[in-house]
DNA sequence: AATGAATGAGTCTTCATTCAT
DNA sequence: TATGAATGAAGACTCATTCAT
């Protein structure tokens, strides 16, 4: 048992390491050597947990992905009214993406992977089910709020979901290029837009 | 003059030949003996156009966005109404992103060069404007349709141009992991929402 | 400690081999894979022992100049009188020399990386603190001779021991140009002429 | 005839600009391009002067050793005595090199072109009728000066000769290498020891 | 289980040389 | 005669991966 327990405590401490690298030097630049040396073991020990570098990319994202929706659920806490959950919501996946912001140029390498032949299969997959995961939770904060009465029927919760998920997620990306505004607020000022309409003409009744 | 003709038609043909492998296999991945090859001219005079692999990237990213750009401009043509126009506008980056959606890998490429040490100044700096013109115009269009009375005061257009850019944007790796879906109507139907507010409370007076 | 052992007869071993082929064919036509194979070890372990192959050479450099001193320093044996330790001291060198005379070439590509810019300084450098070195030894027999009485005062000891060091450094030069001559007789009968004169006027009272 | 001598103007800025090159760069590191450029020519043209690269070479080094040679032997003059010729010869030759000192490094380059393979045979012949009429220029000299009286007889002639002008030669190496002593100094001093002889012993009857 | 020495395939890049214009 | 675009051979160097110890 304690094996284990080593076992997955080196392998979490090889994760972190290889994230860093990953981030600082981007995923062509970082050596097996170097993630070993950051992780303080030998480059044949990281062949022990990891069957070679895409593994060990993989497995960096599968870690990484778990600590962003951990970190988005733990600051999602509890909310009464429909509305403050799907605010919280939004708040909470921005939170966790500044949190780790420095780890951010490793989810471009993913999107990277996502794309190119040798690494599609996995990493798309994986991805997909991802935003799947998201759009759907998403999804269902948005019914729960339209049979809460706060949310009108007759929009496309789907749509509504991806366009937003996405929204929030390329957000990352522009405050990664550009620091000069604050996500939070521009998050919560849209989506207080989207509640509200900017329209001036007259909804028409549903 | 023919020959500056000549040189700009074999540069181009480059970066098409260039763009394409970069796509198809990432940038790793592809070698400057392929993409000369693609060319069809030899290594040596790909160096004549393009002073190394990372200047050839950068060169395929410059023509890309100038071709999407153009692209969706071509597409936006002439509309009258305020929400129309933007309509138009989100309308045509989407095209043009499936016009070109075989390339789309490269955009990822960026991204994650954006991030890299080596190439960070340089690409992150170019992302950085093309977004912000990109916003601009978005927030111009809607300025105007606040001038036309077609949208109401008191919204945070910075906000509001930045995070439907960013939805926009987003919405080509969605469909890039998964075709279940059809961006354009997504975006329309979001919109769509946005204009008229997908809320069922009254909206306070403004 | 037989990690060491090994490593330090693994470097003495590429060094031999990097040098023969360093002489045979020239710095600019030695390639690092013939190295290695004539090392009896693959390219990559080249680089574990040596960090690119300005490193290489000029580890043949120090390595060769060693060598060569240690050479010179075993031939000088012991000797009593000044006059007689001066002379075995050159014949030493030129001996040195003629020992390694299919190394010779080395030297001349040193020279030569003395001079251009990227190793200039470098090179230079050593070769600067070798002349030096081998200057003061010769300057050193000088003075003792002078001081045993062998030796008249009033010259210049410096210039004596420079124009020597060259004399003797240059030898091997035209020996490697021109086999028609000995190198030991000459440099004996140059330094019979310096110790006794060539001129005919009597040479003034100290 | 016009013709020719705008060969030959031409000839000549090109060997003037490629020994800047060489001596600035090293052999290896100057490309034809960069000869062209400097001499204000094209690359085409260039191979119309020079058949290639180590003909351009060799034709520098011809061109450098006329000029070292025609410096110095503009710089003997007259002289009555013959211990004043040759110390004028000396003089001459130093003086010489003191006054291209910047293409020095050219020199350098050729003494390595004499040892490698492809050069060899090329440049060691050429080298080595250099040495061979410079010494022979020298010795008789000495002769000149036994004919008069000023050297004794029962020297060895060829030796004293050799040696001396691998002095003078290998002065410019120790100068490149260290400015910190005065070269015609140390040779008139040096040449002044060997007409009186450094030693204190009485010199044997001839 | 852990190590790190050894391997060699893979790629960018340079540049002497040619030749069509 | 002059040009410079085009070629492609050549080589330094890196690093993922293996495996003997």
């Amino acid at each position: 048992m304690a094996r284990i327990v080593d076992r997955d405590a080196k392998r979490q401490k090889i994760l972190e390491a290889a994230s860093a690298c990953f981030a600082r030097e981007g995923y062509a630049a970082t050596s097996m050597e170097a993630v070993a040396g950051a992780a303080g073991i030998s480059k044949g020990s990281l062949y022990d947990y990891f069957k070679n570098k895409e593994d060990l990319f993989f497995g960096v994202f599968e870690w990484f992905q778990q600590l962003v929706m951990a970190s988005a659920m733990a600051r999602m806490g509890e909310y009464q009214g429909a509305r403050e959950r799907i605010m919280a919501f939004a708040d909470a996946s921005i939170g966790a993406m500044l949190d780790q912001l420095e780890l951010y140029p490793v989810s471009l390498e993913v999107w990277a992977a996502a794309a190119k032949p040798g690494t599609r299969a996995r990493f798309s997959g994986a991805m997909k089910d991802l935003y799947t995961s998201y759009r759907a939770e998403l999804a269902r904060l948005i019914q729960e709020a339209q049979a809460e009465g706060a949310i009108r029927d007759g929009i496309d919760v789907e749509a509504t979901a991806g366009m937003l998920i996405g929204a929030v997620d390329n957000l990352a990306l522009h405050y990664w290029l550009d620091r000069s505004f604050d996500p939070q607020a521009w998050c919560r000022s849209f989506l207080g837009s989207l509640f509200d309409g900017i329209g001036t003409e007259t909804r028409k009744a549903q």
